[in-house]
DNA sequence: GATGAATGAGTTTTCATTCAT
DNA sequence: CATGAATGAAAACTCATTCAT
């Protein structure tokens, strides 16, 4: 009776041992011998579980993802208002807690700039897809309770890609930025505008 | 003439006559081979040149930038409010007149958010700066001349986020969107609300 | 019944599974991997019954030149003279019904012209010796019952030889070869000399 | 001022440099690296010259074949007849002057034998064409001259195909073969039935 | 006996960089 | 100054073979 692996399970622990190589070093640093021998497996071994250091990656950002998401709702919650929900939402681009990710995260991103291939491009959208959402869905309800005016709704978008792209130019820029009071206050700025007062 | 002159004329030549094959291939399937041939030279005197890839890329994304940045100013004098001028900005990132430096830009981000070294960090700051301050100041004189409430002064760095945010959101997405629509709507929701009404 | 009848079963069978494989794709692409594949076994148990790929190729050229052998004999006796038998030999470089074997044969004789190994040898010796007494006995008695001449006896060999080395040059040649009509004209060219004419 | 390199004459000498290797091992055995090494080059620079591995071989069999036909056009004059001319045709397979080109031919032939690319069918080709066409023209003068019979012409297929067929035998076989004694006789026994006697 | 997960040696191939001319 | 021939380090990737179960 042959060895009997539970091979999703193989992949998911081999990428998690690569983790802290992939956040740590520059991805064009990291050959394929130096993931394996940090996950203590052969080279062949790490063929037999992913096509190529783009599918570690990509399996990778899946994990740590689904966790992220996770807390996210988790901490949804303790906020006290939308405000402060949509808040925990681009915390997730300073936050301590999501460090890893967001190294992760800044690769991925560089790869899906230059990349032509379809698959890294379906898991943006689908990333894309599901933040959306879940911005929508919390100004949706605002709106229903009177919270907010109707217009937020067209400020779903603005939040999202404005907290992407303020990441982005934080970590491709030699300016110190603060993004935690950045974000906050654009968020802040935002919604004292949509936000219907008594 | 001093040397570094013609030393500068050549790099640029050089750096234009790469344009058409940076802009048009995948960047990693380019080898300094490849350059010095286009550019007619040889590969020693690519180095004489370049310090490498980077290095050029880096050249070529200024001197294009350069020249966008004289077509902007230059086209401000037809916008007939501050609404358009915002516009005109951020149509840089659907225009088909810029989608050479776009293609290019997509690249440098690729290199900005992995690279380590600093050179490319200052150079993204410079940018930043420059076009912060280009809608700064035209923020400032709508708000002088009662156009725009105060408060519009915050959404300057929403603005110029949001736009990059949703230029890479765009190209990094299978999902076909129609950058135009989203950027200059999302400016009008803005503008709706900052805007002074009589 | 002893373990070995079943081990030589096996071993037959294997092979065969293996044949379609083999016979259509080029056999360097061919891993030990697929072709346990193919043979729904484990990479292990292509072990237990053959040394290597070439041991595989060995045994199907075995399996499929017995049946050829059977055929020939059997095919024999549609033959009206002489010239028809040793026609009959030589179809089997260009008949439709022994497509796989000669493909087999292409295959097996690459490997024979670079291989070091004796036990390869040894089988082609054995080839050739049987077709060579194959072809041998059919002339012999034709000389006996006065069909052929004596010398006729001195172009076995000739025949045997110029049809492998015919069957070789049209499938390492891009010119389009009828190698049915070029075979039949040598031996009739050959017979219309060798035979006794009355 | 660079470099200037006769890149056909470096190949040729790369080529030539390898000879000795590939001559005596077998090919499969023989990987770029020991290529190179022989030839005191870099790995880099053996693929400056050759697309692979085939590629040298082909070069070198160019070169081998070429000295072999001036050679075989010098020797003709020694042939005192038509008969003679042939033989020194059929030599080149148990020749100890052509060893070297004979080694390599074998391996020549293995590859042609499985390989799918047209450019080695096509060297093929002009080799069989060359060879058929060389023993033709001698057939035709002797006919010509009422030296043979106009059978004799059908006879230069029969001669080329067996020379090679009983060369490739006599190489993938275990048992002794005297090429030269089978081969002469077999010319011999062809040309008794085809030579006009007075 | 059967299996297939694990492996690392071995191979091909690329390419930035150097440096003699 | 300009050049491009030469290079070997480094990378991806394959695959025959082993062996624990």
């Amino acid at each position: 009776m042959p060895i009997s692996v539970d091979k999703e399970k193989k992949r998911r622990d081999i990428a998690l041992s690569c983790k802290e190589l992939i956040v740590n070093e520059p991805i064009d640093t990291i050959s394929i011998a130096k993931l394996a021998k940090v996950a203590s497996i052969g080279k062949g071994t790490f063929y037999e579980y992913f096509k190529d250091k783009n599918d570690l990656i990509f399996e990778l950002v899946n994990i740590l993802m689904q966790k992220q998401n996770s807390e996210l709702e988790n901490n949804l919650k303790y906020c006290k208002d939308t405000r402060e929900k949509v808040k925990l939402f681009s915390s997730f681009f300073y936050d301590e807690d999501s460090f890893e990710l967001r190294e992760l995260y800044k690769e991925f991103k560089a790869v899906s700039l230059v990349s032509t291939t379809d698959d890294i491009k379906e898991f943006n959208s689908k990333c894309n897809n599901f933040y959306s959402e879940w911005i929508g869905t919390i100004i949706d309800e605002a709106i229903e309770s009177k919270e907010l005016k109707e217009v937020a709704r067209r400020f779903v978008l603005v939040v999202y890609t404005m907290s992407e792209g303020m990441f982005i130019q934080s970590v491709t820029t030699k300016d110190i930025i603060d993004l935690r009071v950045d974000l906050n206050r654009a968020i802040d700025d935002i919604f004292d505008l949509v936000e219907i007062k008594d």
